[in-house]
DNA sequence: CCCGATTTCTGACAGATGTCACGGCGAATC
DNA sequence: GATTCGCCGTGACATCTGTCAGAAATCGGG
């Protein structure tokens, strides 16, 4: 019994090469191949494959949401997320999206055949460093609040901008973005908007 | 006559299924496969490749010095950078380090053997979307102090220790800094930061 | 219902930042 | 030689940003 996959990436090279990698191995065959997240639904649905390999950086839909669409409407298709190192602090909001698997593109060069089968054994697959990097990385100590105004940040680049959108004095903005930069252990806005990005705290 | 390749990616996985592909191909044999910078050249003298297939992001030394240091040492070795789309601003600094192919990893899938074979060929292969973005970019628009003021600022976080270090006034600095984020069209030394970095204006 | 604790929100203040107008210097041009 | 032009360096000014102490609102337990 072959499994079936299906390889979504935006970098056309590597998903070729990932593809001609995992068509390599004997119980693998790769039914689908497509570069955007708004493509990758469809595509499941055209060809049943049985485990989802999704990088998180796409154009279209990032690979968190297609993962969430993909579980929503191809239940029975099991999701792994595979993207670079420094995006392990969406290793939560991906299990919260669906996802069954984590793996790294530093990991060791049989980590991703090894990780879908046993996906189809129905273990969820996380890379242990990743694990206990998240770990480390804690629960999020941002208020709700705080998180609200950091991600008005990453759009708006001045705090009058921010106020205006959330209905909030100047002073304010100012004070949450500051509870931020403190928590996160940054110096100003920019940073701890960027720290808390990769800890996916927003 | 097959082609010797060495194959210089910090990501293991991606390292691999590129190495995996490019073997397919019957003229080619990768040799070498390494996941530092500062191993390349070693390894290039160890195994003697034709074409040295070199990413910019890596640790201990980025690609591009590696792709110097190699064209130095062992001269008969043609270098190729295969890296990211977003660090396109390199291109400039690759050719000037020697190499005579730059790739980008969102390039069709067969653009790599095509760019190894033109190499081994003579020609210089530069995908032509990049070099029209490149010279879109165009020469950089800093002067020689403004690019000064942005390195330093990169590092330092604050104005009183860039001042500090290049033994100008502040205001000189804020000066500069203004210029460049004038000239980069953004609103704060970070993002102008960010931006010449990424077109290889530093 | 009341009390304390937590969160939300605000204005005031000091310090950092970005912009401006200015003078000095060297190279290219007329 | 005089002029023009671009780059380097500086201080002054208005604005933006981050931190603080504290008021108003919300919530849960006794």
């Amino acid at each position: 019994m072959t499994i079936r996959l299906l390889l979504a990436d935006d970098q056309e090279l590597i998903r070729h090469a990932l593809g001609v990698l995992l068509d390599l191995e004997p119980d693998f065959e790769v039914v689908a191949s497509v570069g955007r997240g708004d493509e990758v639904t469809a595509a499941a649905l055209a060809h049943r494959p049985d485990v989802a390999l999704l990088d998180i950086d796409m154009p279209g839909l990032d690979g968190l949401a297609a993962a969430a669409v993909l579980t929503a409407q191809v239940p029975e298709c099991r999701v792994v997320i595979l993207t670079t190192f420094g995006r392990t602090g969406y290793l939560r909001r991906a299990m919260e999206a669906g996802a069954v698997g984590f793996v790294v593109k530093d990991a060791p060069a049989d980590a991703l055949a090894d990780a879908v089968r046993r996906v189809m054994a129905g273990e969820r697959v996380v890379d242990p460093t990743l694990a206990a990097a998240t770990l480390a990385a804690g629960e999020s100590p941002l208020t709700a609040r705080e998180r609200d105004v950091l991600i008005a940040a990453r759009s708006s680049a001045t705090v009058a901008e921010i106020a205006a959108r959330l209905y909030l004095a100047e002073g304010t903005v100012r004070n949450y973005l500051s509870g931020a930069t403190t928590k996160t252990g940054t110096r100003n806005r920019m940073e701890a908007l960027r720290v808390a990005d990769e800890r996916g705290w927003l």
